[in-house]
Formats: structure tokens, sequence, C-alpha cells
DNA sequence: TTTTGAGTTGTTCGA
DNA sequence: GTCGAACAACTCAAA
């Protein structure tokens, strides 16, 4: 059994297909270096804990190699005489080829069994079976799909075979537990307490209303058809389950069209729409990245990603709009910066967020939709705790004034930044510049 | 093939 | 303070 992103034994399909032979399992995982190089501390991190758990659930058996899994898991298979390999199909932008390499190279079958999803991607299409552009349809199309009940365990025995051991990996930030035990405890949690009120505060980034999930099933610790046999059909649960359809559509937005991780899906937005560039622009996305904007609900989201490694969804979207339609810099460059260091980053779910936000993606934001960082502050947190929470600057200010410090007396917060722009201004210049890349025609 | 209705998440302005 | 309209036109999905 060839681990990659789904790092549990329940209801993993791929792991059932691996015992159902005579119940001997080799449980392997590779460091690619080509990616564990790449990724920030924090989700190196936050996957050698989650390796840790694995491990403790294995009884210690995990065999962890270092290297290309194209000569790494042929030279596993090889040692340990097994009659075949299995995993999880891989639906990202880079998994496919290399699990061709890999199978090109291994003596034995690679067998396939289940995905990351509830449903895979490419199975829901249209009457003339082309993939959805749109999540609506999407969604009723997926409902009707419909999904397998929970995989059932198998009894296995664990092979013990040389391991070169969990990498060593640390970060300055407190992260959440990670493991199938934590996934579960935290799906438990939600599922008793928070999902009932969820399509209310889910919108609320002083409070904690959303389900904490997201680390947990981008390393497959639990599985969206674990949490979807378990969700009834309250308002909150239907909104939930929403979102959990809202990853399996960017998902399948992916597998049809893999470059949409970094191309627009309206290609005149990475052609024709006058972004800015230049010296005073890297300034401000300087500013941006390090949450110092002087606008309170954006920098506080700013500094919670880079505190945190997570960012409440409202947020996402508040900094998001104030990136692409404040400071007129392009999605991907906001993109990139939220996968280094979210530690949920979930690369289709990001890539079409953002698109989502700049207005060129699957059911893209209309043009005039420009986030008031302000009236969303107000609206979302409304008692300004979340901005106090973030910005020390301004926890002497009570209330939700703290939103508009600019309106209190001269030296409310001297160490506070002054906003970086007139948001009414820039707002005009969004739309300006949507209308310039129109007459490109 | 044509037609029709619909499309996550907002803001501003004027009555 | 509240409320409805305007903000483009287009693409998508399905009948």
């Amino acid at each position: 059994m060839w681990f990659r992103r789904d790092l549990r034994l329940h209801d993993n399909p791929a792991l059932a297909g691996a015992a159902g032979g005579d119940g001997h399992v080799v449980p392997l995982f590779v460091i690619d270096p080509r990616v564990w190089d790449h990724a920030s501390d924090i989700r190196r991190t936050y996957l050698v804990r989650s390796l840790t758990a694995l491990d403790e659930s294995l009884s210690g058996n995990l065999v962890v190699r270092h290297g290309d899994p194209r000569t790494v898991v042929a030279a596993v298979a090889s040692e340990s005489r097994a009659d075949s390999v299995h995993i999880a199909t891989d639906f990202g932008p880079y998994g496919p080829s290399r699990d061709a390499a890999v199978e090109a190279t291994l003596g034995v079958p690679l067998v396939r069994t289940g995905s990351p999803y509830a449903v895979a991607p490419g199975r829901v299409t249209k009457g003339d079976g082309t993939a959805y552009r749109v999540y609506t349809p999407f969604y009723r199309a997926w409902v009707q799909h419909g999904w397998r009940s929970p995989a059932k365990s198998v009894p296995t025995d664990w092979v013990s075979l040389r391991s070169e051991g969990i990498p060593a990996a640390s970060c300055p930030i407190d992260l959440p537990a990670a493991g199938e035990a934590a996934a579960l405890a935290c799906w438990q949690e939600f599922r008793s307490d928070g999902v009932r009120d969820y399509s209310d505060r889910r919108n609320r980034p002083d409070l904690a209303g959303t389900s904490m999930l997201g680390h947990h099933l981008k390393w497959g610790e639990i599985h969206p058809r674990t949490i979807l046999a378990d969700l009834g059909d309250s308002d909150g649960e239907e909104v939930f389950r929403k979102e959990i359809a809202w990853r399996e559509f960017y998902a399948d937005v992916c597998h049809q069209r893999p470059d949409s991780i970094r191309v627009s899906l309206d290609r005149r937005y990475d052609t024709d729409f006058p972004w800015a560039t230049g010296p005073e622009t890297d300034a401000r996305f300087e500013a941006w990245t390090q949450g110092l904007t002087g606008f309170p609900v954006v920098d506080a989201g700013m500094r919670q990603l880079r505190e945190t490694g997570w960012m409440h969804n409202r947020v996402r979207m508040i900094v998001a709009s104030f990136l692409v339609k404040d400071l007129h810099i392009p999605w991907q460059r906001g993109a990139a910066h939220f996968m280094s260091l979210l530690r949920d980053g979930d690369i289709a779910s990001n890539a079409h967020g953002w698109q989502w936000t700049a207005g060129c993606g699957t059911d893209a934001s209309p043009y005039y939709r420009v986030f008031n960082p302000v009236t969303q502050g107000l609206k979302f947190d409304p008692d300004g705790d979340y901005v106090r929470t973030y910005i020390p600057e301004l926890r002497h200010i009570a209330g939700k004034s703290v939103h508009e410090p600019w309106t209190l007396l001269d030296g409310y917060a001297h160490d506070y930044p002054e906003r970086i722009l007139d948001h009414a201004a820039e707002r005009n210049e969004a739309l300006a510049r949507f209308s310039a890349m129109k007459e490109m025609n």
C-alpha cells in the first residue's frame, strides 16, 4: 500500500484492496524530494505529524523511503516480493503522470482504487458527456450520482521492512493535531455541535463557526464520504454538504482543465487586462502579505495566515478582492502566496477560489462585485473581536470602531499604518480597467 | 436547433 | 434608515 494523500486506515478502499489477498500489507510512504524540497515549513511539519500518527496506528511498521517514486516504489515492491501495489487515484495536476511513470518501472500491477473524493473527477457530466462549468447544476448532478457507503475495514497484518524514518521538520506556528484520530474527533465535534448553526456562523471570522476539517481532508486523514454518510438534511448540514461539493467541483474542473491552476479560464484576464506592475505595486504587494495595508480586516486576515497557517474563508475573499480589485494585481500572485502559507492549501480549491474573486473563473464573480473592506468587516466581525485578536496595535480600541480607526482622534494608533490607498478610488479604477480589457475586444 | 431561465459569497445610489 | 434598482453581457444547462 503506497500511501500518499490518504493517511488513514478507516474507509480506505485502496488499503482494503491491498489487504484483500492474504491480509499481508507493506505500508509505504515516499518522501519525494521534488515535492518535499518545495513545501513550506508548515506543510512539512504537518505532514511529519500526520505520518507519525499513521506510523503509530500501524504499530511502528510504516516504511518511509526517500527518493524518486519511480525507483523507490519498484525497489520496495521487489524487496517485499509484493504481487501488487495499491494506491488511491491522484487527480492532482502532477499525480497522474508520476503514477504512470511508476507503473512503467514497476514489475507488478499498480492497482488504483478510490480517490480523495466522494465522486471521482470526470464521473459527473452533463447529458452530452462534457464537464459542468457551473456549480449549481453540478451540485444537483453530483447529489443525484451519489457515492458509496464508507468502506469496511479489512483485517491486516503489517509487514515490517527497513524504513529510513520519518524526516524531521518544525515550524514556529502552533499547528492543530494531525492524524486520523484527530480528524475523526474534529468531525465528531463539529457534527455534534457546529454543523447545526453552520449556515449562519460560517461567515463569522470572530466565531469558531467553520469545520476546521480542511487540513484533514487535504491529507486524507478523513474521507469526504465518511462525512457525507453522517450528514442529514438540516439547513446547516445542507450548506456544509455544498461546501464539500465545492471541493469536488473544483477538483472536477481541474481534472478537465489542469492548466487552470495557473491560467485564467477567461483568457482575456491573462492577455488583455491592464494589471498594475512596477516597484510601487511590489511595495503594495509586500504590505498586503505583511498585513500592513491600513485596512484592519484585511491586515487581520493576512496576519492570521502568517501566524497560524490558516485564514477564515470569508476573510480569504476579502483579502483576495483587495489584492485583485484594489491593488490590481493578478490573482496568480495571491494564489501563490496563499499556497506557500496555508496548512490546508488545496491546489484546485485555491486556484479556483481566486479565479472566482478575480472574475475569470467558473461561475465567476461579476466584474462589479468589489468587496468594501470596511463594510465587510462591520458586517462579519460586528464587534471587532477578530481584528483585535490579530492586530495588537488596535487592541485598545473597543467595539466595532476598530474597523475604522481613522475616524478616531489623531494619534489613535501611531504604530498602525495609514491606509495605503483610497478604496472608493481604486474600486472605480478596477471598473475602468475592466472596461479597458473589454475595449481590447 | 432554438429558446429560456439562471447564475455562492456585493456595493452604491437615489427615492 | 430602508429598499429596490442598476451595475454587462455572456455562457451555461436543459427543455
